[in-house]
DNA sequence: ACCTTAATAT
DNA sequence: GATATTAAGG
């Protein structure tokens, strides 16, 4: 009965990745690399897979076609053009998003890979997984039949309460907007299973389930730490987080839920301390900024201890490890909130900082479960060395410069605009792990099993919309310089089924969203965000694959993940 | 009009 | 289990 609208929705993307509507265009001076990754690239379903092995080939293919075109996956060292020229070039010609790949996980190179317009960087090796999600990054209007469609073109809504947005002087054209409930006003009751149908009419949508993600669930609590106590309220989030499609209602919800869990969490942590006040490697700051907070919830919301202050009891050792490995990028030590803060609330004074987010999702009788995220850490960074990692890690690239996104469009009182000069941190390391680690199995990977992988679709959304990168660029204007611009990446993640354990092997997926968080904003000292992705998953219940060896299942960061829908057969 | 909570549905 | 939705009360 009612299942069958459930599923309807999620029907979607068991049933029809279409991929195939999407086309890439490949471009790599290496004929190899590009055979490889164009085969990839067909064997996940993408369709019209071009290839280029020069800047200029690309540039003219992209202008001749550019209707056809939905995405540009390019090295970034080609032998006729640099990375920064292409990107402009290509932006001069077409507004196909580009996603850059590179050897070179410098942040330099990325964030100016990033500035100058890339959707997204790569840092090789690449893997079926990074892959598999490119689409997100591909802008697709189709006319006739198809399929992708994030970019949502005219629904540009209204601006609820933006206010600038319009003049963009470079780029193309922007249409943000949080055109929430612009969904939600639709139809109450309609819903019957008609979602079958990809066709693009937007009417006749019933709400998804939404999967906050770690990226999601950063620019959540970017959003709550930005508007300060007083106003973190679903409708200000909403807008600050500027996720297209993301409705009120579902921020509502996750606040809900993170507020339960601060709650749980300053309980926990006050027990803990009232028993025995261990460890606090940190400085008093945290702790105190603990207390503060005690069962209320509501005004309490933006001084969230760190999450060092209270240890999961898990693993002591952890600990210890996570003060060593503190060896962030270059730039990347840096405490990332606390410029933004100063900005202009008062309320939140520099004092309480950085604030982590102490949430967890799972609560096993009270404790926090803490616990991967340490560990996680830990292995990564470990793997970031060189060692094994076992795999996602491409994912968690892509989350996280997918979280990266760059805020733009607020209401105009805080900004972000500081965020670029140091809140980057986060985003410098990222696609370190992603790249050293898993070599080895991208490799494998390269060799290439087109059987197994694959067959299924991927995870197609289907209503969500994807903000185009350009959208929000604009906004920032001259502080664009600053930051990256870079679309969100996945904004609402539908769930995505495909069985293929050979590739996703140990998902642990799972979306602690607010245990990672607190691992990655962490404390403004060591932050060392590596961690690995999960692929995405399906339907299957992961629960700790590993468990023994590597207790550190990735369930933190998934990026998609199947949700709801088992298809019971 | 919007928020928060709690309860309940999916 | 995670999210959505609803209802009740501010």
């Amino acid at each position: 009965m009612s299942d069958e609208k459930a599923i309807s929705i999620e029907s979607v993307n068991s049933s029809s990745p279409r991929l195939e509507a999407v086309s890439v265009l490949v471009v790599d001076g290496d004929s190899a690399c590009l055979a490889i990754l164009s085969r990839m690239l067909y064997n996940l379903g993408y369709k019209a897979v071009m290839t280029a092995k020069r800047a200029y080939d690309a540039l003219s293919i992209a202008q001749k076609k550019e209707d056809e075109l939905h995405l540009v996956l390019t090295e970034a060292h080609l032998p006729d053009m640099d990375k920064y020229e292409l990107l402009e070039k290509m932006k001069a010609v077409s507004k196909v998003p580009v996603v850059i790949m590179s050897d070179d996980d410098d942040e330099n190179a990325m964030l100016g890979g990033l500035f100058k317009g890339a959707v997204f960087y790569f840092v090789k090796p690449l893997t079926i997984n990074s892959l598999k999600n490119l689409w997100q990054f591909a802008i697709i209007k189709n006319r006739n039949h198809v399929v992708i469609d994030f970019t949502e073109e005219e629904s540009s809504v209204y601006a609820e309460s933006q206010q600038e947005n319009t003049s963009n002087e470079g780029l193309e054209r922007d249409s943000f907007m949080t055109r929430d409930r612009w969904l939600e006003r639709k139809n109450p009751e309609g819903t019957y299973k008609d979602e079958e149908r990809e066709n693009s009419d937007s009417t006749s949508q019933k709400k998804p389930k939404l999967v906050w993600t770690n990226e999601l669930h950063k620019r959540f609590l970017l959003a709550v730490r930005l508007l300060g106590v007083d106003s973190a309220h679903p409708k200000k989030i909403l807008q600050h987080m500027n996720v297209p499609g993301l409705r009120k209602e579902n921020v509502s919800s996750h606040l809900q839920k993170y507020r339960l869990s601060l709650k749980r969490e300053q309980e926990a942590i006050m027990k803990a301390r009232a028993r025995g006040p261990k460890k606090s490697n940190f400085p008093s700051h945290q702790s105190l900024s603990t207390l503060n907070f005690r069962g209320g919830c509501s005004h309490t919301l933006n001084r969230y201890s760190t999450s060092t202050a209270y240890q999961p009891k898990r693993r002591s050792h952890v600990q210890d490890l996570s003060s060593h490995m503190s060896r962030p990028s270059p730039a990347g030590s840096v405490c990332f909130p606390s410029q933004v803060y100063s900005s202009g609330h008062p309320t939140l004074g520099n004092e309480s900082s950085f604030t982590s987010m102490p949430y967890h999702s799972n609560y096993k009788n009270g404790q926090p479960t803490l616990n991967n995220q340490l560990d996680y850490t830990n292995d990564h960074n470990t793997n970031h060395i060189g060692n094994r990692i076992t795999s996602n890690k491409e994912l968690a690239g892509f989350r996280q410069v997918g979280s990266f996104v760059r805020y733009s469009n607020f209401d105009g009182n805080k900004t972000f605009s500081t965020f670029g000069d140091h809140g980057h941190s986060n985003l410098v390391d990222f696609p370190i792990f992603l790249h050293n680690s898993t070599q080895q199995e991208e490799q494998q990977q390269k060799q290439l099993q087109p059987q197994v992988l694959f067959s299924p679709p991927l995870q197609m959304p289907s209503p969500p919309p994807q903000p185009k990168e350009q959208q929000q660029n604009d906004i920032l204007g001259q502080e664009r310089q600053l930051q990256p611009q870079f679309l969100p990446s996945a904004p609402l993640q539908m769930p995505s089924p495909s069985p293929l354990p050979a590739a996703a092997e140990q998902q642990g997926e799972q979306d602690d969203i607010f245990g990672l968080e607190s691992q990655l904003m962490q404390s403004p000292q060591w932050h060392m965000p590596s961690m690995p992705a999960a692929p995405t998953a399906h339907e299957q219940e992961k629960d700790d694959p590993f468990g023994i060896e590597s207790e550190e299942t990735d369930d933190l960061f998934d990026i998609a993940k199947g949700t709801t829908q088992h298809f019971n057969d």
